[in-house]
DNA sequence: TAGATATGTCAATATAACTGACCCAAAATA
DNA sequence: TATTTTGGGTCAGTTATATTGACATATCTA
């Protein structure tokens, strides 16, 4: 460890806070889009996870969200009212629920979409494609396994 | 625009889902020390700031955490009840309130900090210099305004 | 002095999570 | 085949964090 500037203890608090930042900004954008459907970013993080990994499970989907499954149930019962979703049972494992993004369901995950698009691309415009692979891997390292 | 591999929409998605991943375990490591006290995230982010910007203004807090001062005011009484902040009045302007960390709100920040400190210091240490200027500065432009 | 600003507080409500206790059906396994 | 495990669903109650809206007080500024 060379350069042990960049890992003083100040610049990693001041990493931490703007991850909170950064979070919070990404997933304020499409609020009130989420409103006119009576939906929150609970909703919103199941959309973004069924779209990304269709025909997710539902503990798939706990194990990505890391909620209770009472509180993922909560979720899941209203966009199925909705019909923003369709849960299809497992052909090989038929306790299982497959979980897919309908018409309206895709078309509302677009529109929230392109909220969020705004930002990042706003962001990533600027840089070089090094910045934003670099970006990518830090930021998985953090997440990590 | 020559290379926009990198900002395609799937990896703008991409990097939606992990902002919101590297948010959540990056807070959710102190949740353990923060139960001992009684306090849970909103308290943990108001000691953060607290520590990072001495003697902030009760105002200051609010326009970082963006929560009505309602919300703010329980974890402050919260904290002060514990004895981990002091208030102290404004010298120039009395109506305004500064914030400081005292000995116990320190030490409890300390802990608090050696908790993330573990998953930022283990993202980095794998890492260049240049990726962790990247990285910082990729996340500044998506807070940014 | 009038108005704006900084802060504090009461009350009610919303959102998203939690714990704990059950249930059923289907799959896996002894 | 009988038993256990797994995947999912649900009821009930509670907690954490935020909200809206209405006021109150002290202090600063024009």
């Amino acid at each position: 460890m060379r350069d042990l500037l960049y890992l003083k203890d100040d610049h990693i608090k001041d990493f931490i806070e703007q991850i909170f930042y950064a979070y919070r900004e990404t997933y304020s954008d499409p609020k009130k889009i989420l409103k006119k459907y009576s939906f929150g970013t609970a909703h919103h993080r199941a959309i973004h996870l069924i779209e990304r990994y269709e025909g997710i499970t539902i503990s798939g989907l706990l194990n990505k969200l890391k909620i209770t499954k009472q509180s993922l149930n909560r979720v899941l019962r209203d966009l199925i009212k909705n019909k923003s979703i369709i849960v299809k049972k497992g052909e090989i494992d038929s306790r299982q629920r497959h979980i897919f993004l309908n018409e309206k369901g895709k078309k509302l995950f677009n529109e929230i979409f392109l909220e969020q698009k705004k930002r990042i691309h706003n962001a990533l415009k600027s840089l070089d494609s090094d910045s934003v692979l670099k970006f990518r891997n830090v930021l998985s390292k953090i997440i990590n396994e």
